[in-house]
Parts: C-alpha cells; structure tokens; sequence
DNA sequence: CACCATTTGTTCGTATGTATA
DNA sequence: GTATACATACGAACAAATGGT
C-alpha cells in the first residue's frame, strides 16, 4: 500500500488514521499484537521512523500498548473495578458479565505490625491471619489480593476460605452480616519479578495497588486488604451512583 | 558493625529492623539516598545478597524505593490526593497544609474525538479547548492535567486561565457556580519521555492516571480531565465522609 | 553519537545449618 | 543415626539502567 505524499496531510497521519480504523473495526483484534514496525514501514513504503511516530499518538489515545522487545498490542478491553461504600469483588465482576475467581496462594499467621496494625487498630503482640488471594476474571489473572484479619475473632477463616472461596461467604459464618468500606488509597509501583509471574504480565506494566479497611455495622475494624491489580486489565472506577 | 550470627534471628532480619530503626528515628531523611548495596554490605559484613534480601522487606513495608542504576531512597509521604462528588485541586492540597501550583504548558483546539467527544457529548465536528497544566504543590511537580472544555461554551477559557491560574475560578466567570464530578476512572502505565522529564522522575517509575467528568448544576458536562500523577508522590484517596 | 563508571538486577554454583520423617 | 528437604549465606559473573564526559 502506498500512501499519497501530495495530499495535506503529513505520511505519519495518515498511518495513524489508517491503523485507527483497523483497529476500531476490528481488523486488529483486541489483545492482538500488530506487525512489527519493519513490517508497517514496508506496508505504507514509509521509513520506520514515521510509523514509530504514529505509534506514539496510537499510544496516547490508549489504542495500542507498546512492550520493548515484545512489539505492539492492540490495547484490550478494561475491566472495571467498582470501588464504593460496598465493595465485593464477585458482585462486581458479575455486574459486567466477567466470570470470578479466587485460589488461595498463601495463609499465614502474622505479628500485628505497621500500616496493617494501625488499620485493623490491633495492639502490639496480637496476631491476625494473612490471606493471599489470586483473583481472577474469565479464567486470567487480574489481581493479587492480601487480606489482613484479626485474632482471635477470626480464627480459621482461612481454612473456612478453601471451603467457601468467598469472603463475603466467610465473612457471613462468622456473624458479619455487613460490612462497609472506610477508605481506600491507590498507588502504583512496578511489579516484584514473583508478582509479574503469577499476574501474566511483563516487568515493564505497573501494578495498581489499592489499600483499603472495611469494618462491621458496629464499626469494628474486620479486613485489612492490599489488591495489586494487573494495570493492563483493570481500571478502578469511582461512579457516584 | 558486625552481626551477631548466633542469636536466634537470621542476618537479613538484623539488617532490617537495623535500617528501619534508622529510617523511622529520622537518621536517614525522608527522600535521602542510603548507601549502597556494597556499602552497607560491608558495613554489616555480610554479602551483597544478604542485604538485597532486607532491602526486598523494606521495599514491602513501603519504607524505600529502589531504583535500578541509581540506588535506594528513603520512601517520602506521599501527598494524598481526595477524589470524590467535590474534587477541587487548591482545596485539596490546602487541606493537607501543601502550597498548590498550577503552570499552563500547552493549550490548543481540537475536534471532538475518542473518549473526549464521548464524555463531554460533544457531536462529530465540534471542537474543544484543551489546557494542559502542570500541577505542584510545594515547588515540586506531582501531576500533568489535560483538560477539555467544550466549545462555544467556554470560549476564552484559555485566555482566561493564564490571569486567573485556577480553573474553579474560570469557570465561575463562566457563569459555573459549582460543579460535581461524575466519574473518575484509575489506571496506571510508564510515563512518556516527557512526561518524565516534565514530571522530574525516572521512567521507570509508573503514572497514575485519573480521567474524569465533571458536570455543572444542570447536570451538562463542561470538562473532561485526564491527570497523570507522579506516582511516586502521590497517592489517590477515596474516603467515605 | 559513543564510551565509561556506578549501581541495581539476575543467574549460576557452593556450603552450611535446621528441621522433619 | 540417616536421609531428605528447606532456608540461609556467600561468591562470581554478567545484564541492564543511569549519569556524566
């Protein structure tokens, strides 16, 4: 294909307005890795660096994401995480017709200690039960999710999780018939090489990490979670509904 | 300094509660660099390996941040920024007793196009203004606001923005006198070149990005907003208050 | 642009102590 | 006691990112 160079519009545009429609109309699947930019560049008869120039406003309008080493993806549909005053991760991804998941990667029995004492307000020398979580949506991994309960009120929630595979569930059995969410704080930072393995994900995509405390109807401080989330796959929503 | 390798607790726990003593007692400031690897290695007479592995601990309890070429830092407070129905930028940073900062970068019109057109309602042949403003709060950059304000509407708004140096201020002039957000939706990815240097961080460190709509009393949009936060500065907040 | 020093990241291999069956 | 498994600790080499010349 060879690209008019008298018309007013610059090669490099008209590449982007090209590979735009390809995309939105699918011929590009979401997900799907475009040709590398050598073979673009010989596609329009253009030199490489005017499709990497494309490539950079493809980029800034969140068509495409492009990996060193890798190449360039056509940029997938977001999850989207709901966060509000109820926040349950299977109520969520149901809403959006997402299929959820969650195995069990660790349990732990841990000294109170840090940020996670300070939430849960639990004095020095009390103990609370550790719970990492992997979460998945549609069979993929889309979060690693750490959950922080008190002792002795929760004792053998853990167990009780590879029964039910449910918080809420768990949370139910142990007479919490409600709980509401008092903060939640995002960050980002890049991934850890273990967190980068069990999410799917290269080293180069950040994590969103989200830090929150959900407490009972009487207010009592009952889960502490840290929920790295895949950035590539989930976007955190805040609607005001 | 050399470690008691008999005692009951192994040389890498030594080595951090050693730096964390350190660091929370104020002796290694808030953003100062510590040593390095091999410094503290032989500092502590252990292998490089050992103090990698306190330094793994450290970097989860969200003490220091480790960057690849460049070393070790002290984590500093991250500034919190509030999202919720009244997010304004001034309010929020004075809240928390920082000096906020707004300088206009870029400003342009463009067509109503992508996510933009979407959110504001704006029909195909329309245009918008858009403002790009560098946020600070203290002297230091923490976030790059793209804004769209719908056209014919808010003509001038530029202009406007250059005198007044705050948007809740324009938009007053506009005849805006209060407006609500919508929605905020968070991701995260690695900056752009200049994002970095613009943001004055390295690009190995992720963005937090918030696009939102904010709406007036009549419930018509009048800006769509894309922040990138520095996310090593920032944190985003959701209280519910 | 290339080149270099500094610093962190990764991967081999080796040795040792400490539980546990 | 012995065998096995696992975590701890050390050593050497190389890869990758950063910053300066």
């Amino acid at each position: 294909m060879t690209l008019p160079r008298t018309a007013g519009v610059t090669l490099w545009r008209q590449i982007v307005l090209n590979l735009e429609r390809d995309i939105l109309s699918g011929a590009f699947a979401p997900g799907e890795k475009l040709p590398t930019e050598m073979e673009l560049a010989d596609r329009f008869r253009v030199n490489r660096h005017t499709v990497r120039r494309a490539m950079v406003v493809l980029q800034e309008k969140d068509l495409v994401r492009v990996e060193q080493g890798r190449g360039a993806f056509v940029q997938d549909h977001l999850i989207e995480y709901s966060v509000g005053k109820r926040t349950r991760f299977s109520e969520n991804m149901a809403l959006q017709n997402h299929l959820p998941g969650g195995t069990l990667l660790n349990k732990d029995v841990v000294e109170s200690e840090g940020e996670m004492a300070q939430a849960l307000q639990l004095p020095a020398g009390r103990k609370a039960v550790r719970m990492d979580i992997l979460r998945e949506a549609d069979g993929r991994p889309i979060a690693i999710a750490s959950h922080f309960f008190p002792l002795p009120r929760f004792t053998g929630i853990d167990e009780m999780f590879v029964q039910k595979s449910s918080i809420t569930a768990c949370l139910t059995e142990f007479g919490v018939a409600d709980f509401t969410r008092v903060y939640t704080r995002i960050t980002a930072r890049p991934p850890t090489q273990e967190e980068a393995v069990i999410l799917r994900q290269p080293r180069t995509r950040p994590l969103l990490v989200a830090k929150s405390l959900n407490v009972d109807t009487r207010g009592l401080p009952i889960d502490y979670g840290c929920t790295r989330y895949n950035s590539d796959r989930v976007q955190i929503a805040l609607d005001k509904a």
